[in-house]
DNA sequence: CTCGGATCTGTTGTGCACATCATCAGCCAG
DNA sequence: CTGGCTGATGATGTGCACAACAGATCCGAG
């Protein structure tokens, strides 16, 4: 593997897809917001119907929704269906460590103590809560490996794709503070490497579920403000 | 609603892809089995690119998987992934009551008895498992109502699509026995109708948990077996 | 007889032209 | 002024022809 000289058709799908999702999460594209085909596929250097193919994907997945004759929207989460979500991930982190454990090895330690560098260095940059997004992106997808429990993993890392877009677009809003945001997600990052450079993934698991919590607490608390 | 007398583009795509779910999941593709898009066209009376979208989402929702000049196939789970597959569901079950229970209202009801019935009233028939697996997939369907959490009930029934799956297979192969997995599954709906006409959801979740704890028991007994 | 390579066949992937549908602006009747 | 109608517009949906690709087949050299 590696050889990336040539990229294949599939591959070229693939990587178009994990963009858009990556866009979607990191809300580039606002939930809610419409998706132009041809725009879209001006902008790749294809043509409609490759990019349509990954679209109907991402439609299976849930993050997409296409309407004839109006257009393609990224899928919203009304305040009961994030609540939904936030109480499966609160009972999701405890199983993760519970059904299947996987002891990290050295090269997800390593991972997990460069996801911690960059979250003390990050500082806050008032008009684009983006680069914490893309940490805590990051963090997931690192995270989703300390289970070898693929359908469970994959199924949180869903959970996180809809409350992080939502979460995020709170930081957007101003509804979040982002400087306590990011140093509330600094610090679970130490906990974690802590825990995990102990061998620990129950405490792991605690300490993450615990941010979760306090995360959804804060979420609606100023969505009750708001 | 109700007015079925023009099914619009959307509505026709949907039900494709209604259709396509059912025939994977009650085994009319087998695991690993190779779809022709040009048949698939033929059957349904539409050109290859519609068919194409809808194939697409199957696979951005994990049943299918396509390879450039090759085909589209089914995706098959491993012996692991199985094991993964039920031991969440094992866990689901017990979610399912204990976060969002909804009570099942009159016409709800009905529908299980109905289910009741028509598990009381099917006989095996050795050359197709089929009735017993299209009772089964009602069954889930019905039960997906019980708890107003969407992405749980949602993601349960994706579970069971899953390992439902290996299960049929398993019918099919005789691994298991037919006769006695049609008294079990009687059995079953007829004590959880029993728990819901108490409007005792979380008893109803304790019996559908044994039964699948059980059903996986057996399953795997089956499989050191063979 | 064996092995290697060209070829052949069937598959999914791609591009393009057109059909179908929903929305909105503008206009005309009332 | 109001209300509904009609057309224009732009969106996704569809069909078809062809390209790219993988595997099987066939043929010939050794």
């Amino acid at each position: 593997m590696g050889a990336e000289g040539t990229p294949s058709a599939l591959d070229r799908a693939d990587a178009l897809e994990a963009e858009l999702r990556a866009r979607i999460c990191l809300l580039d594209y606002a939930p809610g917001e419409r998706l132009s085909e041809t725009e879209l596929a001006a902008e790749f250097g294809i043509s409609r119907t490759p990019l349509r193919k990954v679209l109907a994907r991402l439609e299976g997945a849930g993050l997409l929704v296409s309407r004839h004759g109006v257009g393609t929207f990224v899928t919203e989460l009304d305040d009961e269906e994030l609540d939904q979500a936030y109480a499966l991930r609160l009972e999701l982190a405890s199983l993760a460590a519970r059904l299947d454990p996987a002891l990290p090895d050295p090269e997800a330690l390593s991972r997990f103590r460069h996801l911690a560098e960059r979250a003390r260095s990050l500082r806050p940059n008032p008009d684009s809560p983006r680069p914490l997004a893309q940490l805590i992106y990051d963090f997931i997808q690192a995270q989703a490996l300390l289970s070898t429990n693929r359908p469970l993993m994959d199924f949180a890392t869903h959970l996180y794709t809809q409350t992080a877009r939502l979460w995020v677009h709170s930081l957007y809003t101003s509804d979040l503070d982002l400087a306590e945001e990011i140093q509330l997600f600094a610090r679970e990052v130490e906990d974690i490497l802590q825990a995990l450079e102990a061998g620990d993934l129950e405490a792991a698991a605690l300490i993450h579920r615990a941010h979760v919590s306090l995360s959804w607490r804060r979420l609606r608390a100023r969505r009750g403000t708001g």
